[in-house]
DNA sequence: TTATATTTTTAGATGTGTCTAAACTTTTAT
DNA sequence: ATAAAAGTTTAGACACATCTAAAAATATAA
């Protein structure tokens, strides 16, 4: 039996793999989950000893087929239940990410197969993320995030990488939301920050926030 | 800050006033919960510290006003959840208890509400339990326990008093539902089993069954 | 009413997940 | 190359929720 305690550093290392494509340090999970260090030691000797991580002392972590099996979806009942309250039951997108997080942690064999059937299939979740398949894959999108685009740059935002309140209310604050045309109009090479056109309005915004916007340009 | 383990507790509490109309025993909670009294007696002295029972050593357990408040809540969220599960999802009715036990535990503002709202504000959850209101009323329904009524009554079943997968599924089986109509047609005084007619056909139940079916008589 | 049975509580232990402080390993910089 | 800094693990403690065994309180019955 996984305990949610589990679930939780599971998810945290995959997200981090998918994010660095490196193994995930210590430290790194610590952030994640907002724990100590320490924590982290405890629980990655009981993952090891499950078989869910392949661990090596102050190597560094990677999920084992098993575990990265298990995170992937959770992440995928994460998506879906995000997709189901803002969808169904009218949240807006900046809410939901702290209900998806107990949300994702209910067990049953087909739940989340009959949510993702009453909610159509979705491809993908409110922010624009891909919802992990049945299987066990995810989707890959053809965008690129707003801070490797070149000056000059026009494209569509796609989706955004950070499932956070502050930034999905400040994302709004800017007007900006899924299918937002940008144009890049300057990048500030001192702080990486882009001066940018949204829609027809200009704005400035820090390079913290463009990583996180995921930009189709045509 | 409540605890999964202490909700179930409370709810335990109220299942068992209700059921009973007396302070819930150390034992009777122990039952319902499946656990030691050992373990009871350790909880009860925790929630009498929260205020949310009043408790007198060897004296059994009530709700305080909170609790009482507390536990309706639980109960709310559980018949919600079980109303979507059954009539948006569409699983059977004997499927969804052990999901609405992991659902019920949600913590969120007005999710709830919100979900009360998408399922059309139903009065009666699928087993024809009443859905507590948003301000803690249970309303009441003007059914009575088959087992309750003289030999030559003819209802209809409004509702059953157990969630419980075996149960429900035997009900199923007998061809019970809610709606069906069921007349006594007799009554075994040495067990107090009954022969019943459930629509067109004669069948014989047991009186731990009948207890559990809720009759409307017109 | 006193002995017996039942119910409830306490004592002491365990497993999980967390923490801080200290020790150890690896990386970085001089 | 070695000292300092950064990162990681271990040691020891604690809160929560549970357990079994034993003690205490209450209820029941001869």
């Amino acid at each position: 039996m996984i305990t949610l305690a589990e679930e939780n550093y599971l998810k945290a290392i995959l997200v981090i793999s998918l994010d660095t494509n490196e193994r995930a340090s210590t430290n790194a999970i610590a952030d994640e989950i907002s724990t100590s260090a320490a924590s982290v030691s405890d629980m990655l000797k009981k993952l090891q000893e499950k078989r869910l991580i392949k661990y090596e002392k102050y190597k560094g972590v990677e999920l084992s087929e098993q575990g990265n099996k298990l995170a992937t979806s959770i992440i995928r009942k994460h998506r879906l239940w995000e997709t189901f309250l803002v969808n169904k039951l009218d949240f807006n997108w900046g809410e939901v990410h702290d209900l998806a997080e107990q949300l994702e942690h209910i067990k049953s064999i087909d739940l989340v197969d009959r949510l993702d059937s009453f909610l159509g299939f979705p491809k993908l979740d409110p922010h624009g993320e891909p919802i992990p398949t049945k299987r066990g894959e995810i989707p890959t999108t053809n965008t690129i995030p707003l801070n490797k685009l070149k000056v000059g740059t026009k494209g569509n935002l796609m989706g955004v990488t950070l499932d956070e309140k502050s930034f999905l209310n400040y994302l709004t604050k800017l007007n900006i939301s899924i299918g937002t045309k940008i144009e890049i109009l300057e990048k500030i090479s001192f702080d990486q920050s882009l001066s940018v056109k949204i829609e027809k309005t200009n704005q400035h915004i820090s390079n913290d926030v463009s990583k996180h916007l995921l930009i189709k340009t045509k």
